[in-house]
DNA sequence: TCATAATATGGTATCGATTTCAAGAAATGA
DNA sequence: TCATTTCTTGAAATCGATACCATATTATGA
C-alpha cells in the first residue's frame, strides 16, 4: 500500500492524498473519498519516504553510559514521557560506560538518523569535543556542565558541600570514597565540596583520606577497607553514590563497626537502596527525572525554534537525612 | 553532501560510489579515488534514502512496560548488548505499564518504522493479539508465555513453587502478597506455584490470605498490614517482587515483629534491594540480562533468516537463600 | 584460439512520499 | 461587471540512495 494505490482507489492524484495527510486544500467530496479508502485499506504512510523527503526523522538519540541505574533510568523516564508527548520516538544508544562507543554512537546518530541529541554525560573528552563540534543537530548535555552547549546539570558541589556540613556536625575525622576522577559532575564537583565543606570547619583532609574508584558496590567496600584500616580514627565517610555508600556500610558492619555510631555513612542519589538498608543512609535527592523532562524540553525547543538560544540549567538538591547520621 | 556529489568529485558514476559502499566490483584505481573523496568530505550516506530503497531500517522497536525497573532494565541491557553488535539499534517504547499506549506503540513501529519488535509483556490482552496479528514484522514477546510468537519467559510457577516449598520448611501459616492479577506471569504462575506447594504439603490457603495490588512497595507495606490484622498467626509472607517484600518488611518491622523469628519473607528478582535490606531477602534470581541476550538473538534469526520457527525458550531460576529465611 | 566466466562501469528506473508550479473554479469586493 | 483573492487540482520534479540491465574489458580454461 502506497500513496499512490490510495491515489487511484479514490480517483485522485496522489498529490491530493498527500495534501489530505498534510492539511493542505482538499474539497469535503474528495476529503471523504480520501478517508474512506486509508480506513478500509488501513493505509500508513511510509516513514522513510517522509523522512527522505521532509528531512525531519522524529527520532531523538539519546546516548547513556548504562542503562541498568537507578538514576540513568530515572533521568531516561523524564525524556521518554516528553518526547513521546511531543511526538519524538527515543533513539537509545547505550554505550556500557565506553568512551569510544560513546562517541561512535555521537557520529552515528548525527549523520542522519536523528533530529536531535540527548548525550548523558560521563567523562568528556577533548575527542567528544571535536566530534560534538562537527554535529549538525541540536545536541543537549545531560548531568554534566558545558560552556559550549545546552546543558542541564546537577548543583553538585553546592550538594556536597551542604551535605558535609550537616555530616560534619557530629563528626571530626571525615574521609570521602569518590568515583571515577574524570568524571567532572561526580568525580571532581562532589569531592570539591566535601573537601571546601571540610575547610570551612576548620579540617584539612590528606589526599590518602578521599580514595577514587568505580560506580560500583565493590569500590564502596574496598574502599571503606583500605580507609579503615589505614586510619581507625575516621568516622565519617562520604560516599559519592549511594551504591558506593552500601559497599562501604557492608565493611563496617562486616568489621565490627557501629553505623552510625563509631562510623557515619552518607552518599548520593535518594535512591530506593538508600532507603532500605539498615540504618537508612542519608542522601542527596537530585531531580533526575525533572532534570530529564528539562533536557527533553530544551531540545525539542532547540529542534523546533530556529531562533533558540543556548541555556544552561543548574538543578538543585534537597538533603535526606536519616538514620545513617549522628 | 550526496552520492552524487561523491561521484562527481572522484570522476565515477553514482552506482560505482553504490558499489563502493556496499562491496561490489570496483577497480582498486577508483576504489582508491572514492574512498579519498570521501574520507575528505566525510560523507556518510543518507540512512533515510538507504531505508527507503532497501526496505531494512536497522532499527529494533523495544516495547517496555517501564523503564525504571530493576528487572527490565537488565532485559534491555541484554537487548542492547546483542543488537549494537549485530548492527541494530534499539528504538525505545515506554508505555508506563499503559496498555493503549502499548497497543499504539505495536502499530505505529510495525508499520513502518521498525525490522522487528521485542515487547516486553506484562498483560496480553485480546486487543494485543488482535494488533500483533496484523504486525509484519517478526515480534518476540520477552517476560510472558504466548503460543501464538516466539518468546521468552521465565518458570514463574517453577519458581514460586519451590521457593515456597523451601520456605515452608519452617513455616506453617503462609500468606501471599500479589501483584497485577492480570499478569499472567506474575500475577498468575507465581500465585499458583505457591498454592501448589502449599497444596503438596497439605495447607490450604484461604483466599483473604493472598492479596494483588500494584508492583509497588506500598502495597507490600499495606497488604502486610491488612494480613496481620487478619491474621496474627501467618509466619511466612511470599512476595510476587522484592519490591512488595521490602514494603513488606517494613510494615512488620515497625509493628514490632521480627524477621524472620516472627514472620519469615521471600521475594522475587534477587534485585539489589533484596540483598542490602536488613536482614538480606531471600529471593528467586532470574536471568534477565541473558533473556534478553536471548530475545534479541531470537528476533535477529527470526529477521535475517527467513526459515526461522517459533521458537519458545524457558528460562531457569536460581533460589537466594539468605537472612529472611529461618 | 575461441567460448565462457569474472570483473568493472555507467545509465536508468525505482523506492514512496512532499513540494513547486501552473492553471482552472469559486468567492469576494469595489 | 471585472479584477483580485482564495480554493482546488494534477503533472512533474525532487529527496538520496540501490538494483537491474546493457555493455566493455579482462581472465580462465578446454
Amino acid at each position: 500500500m502506497n500513496i499512490n494505490e490510495i491515489a487511484e482507489l479514490a480517483g485522485v492524484s496522489r498529490a491530493t492524498v498527500s495534501r489530505y495527510l498534510n492539511n493542505g486544500y482538499v474539497s469535503n467530496e474528495k476529503r471523504d473519498r480520501i478517508s474512506k479508502v486509508i480506513e478500509e485499506t488501513g493505509y500508513m504512510p511510509s516513514a522513510q519516504a517522509q523522512m527522505l523527503r521532509t528531512k525531519k526523522t522524529g527520532f531523538i538519540g539519546v546516548i547513556i553510559p548504562k542503562i541498568n541505574s537507578d538514576s540513568i533510568s530515572r533521568m531516561v523516564e523524564g525524556i521518554s514521557d516528553i518526547l513521546s508527548d511531543k511526538g519524538y520516538q527515543l533513539l537509545l544508544a547505550n554505550t556500557s560506560n565506553n568512551s569510544k562507543e560513546e562517541i561512535q554512537y555521537l557520529k552515528k546518530l548525527s549523520s542522519n538518523h536523528v533530529d536531535g541529541i540527548i548525550l548523558i554525560g560521563t567523562v568528556l573528552s577533548k575527542e567528544h569535543y571535536k566530534v560534538m563540534k562537527q554535529i549538525s543537530v541540536p545536541l543537549v548535555v545531560l548531568a554534566q556542565h558545558t560552556s559550549d552547549y545546552s546543558c542541564v546539570y546537577y548543583d553538585d558541589y553546592g550538594a556536597a558541600k551542604a551535605l558535609t556540613s550537616e555530616v560534619m556536625k557530629n563528626g571530626s575525622r571525615p574521609a570521602y570514597i569518590g568515583a571515577v576522577a574524570d568524571d567532572e559532575a561526580v568525580g571532581q564537583q562532589r569531592l570539591n565540596g566535601f573537601l571546601d565543606a571540610c575547610k570551612d570547619k576548620g579540617i584539612m583532609v590528606d589526599d590518602d583520606h578521599c580514595t577514587n574508584g568505580a560506580f560500583r558496590i565493590e569500590n564502596g567496600f574496598d574502599s571503606a577497607e583500605k580507609l579503615m584500616k589505614l586510619d581507625p580514627t575516621i568516622d565519617t565517610m562520604i560516599c559519592a553514590t549511594d551504591k558506593i555508600a552500601i559497599g562501604a556500610m557492608a565493611y563496617l558492619k562486616q568489621a565490627g563497626y557501629k553505623v552510625p555510631e563509631d562510623v557515619q555513612i552518607a552518599g548520593f542519589g535518594d535512591s530506593l537502596i538508600s532507603k532500605v538498608c539498615d540504618p537508612k543512609m542519608s542522601s542527596i535527592h537530585f531531580f533526575y527525572k525533572t532534570s530529564g523532562e528539562e533536557a527533553a524540553n530544551m531540545l525539542v525547543d532547540a529542534i523546533e525554534n530556529s531562533q533558540s538560544v543556548r541555556k544552561e540549567v543548574k538543578m538543585g538538591y534537597q538533603i535526606v537525612k536519616v538514620g545513617s547520621l549522628r
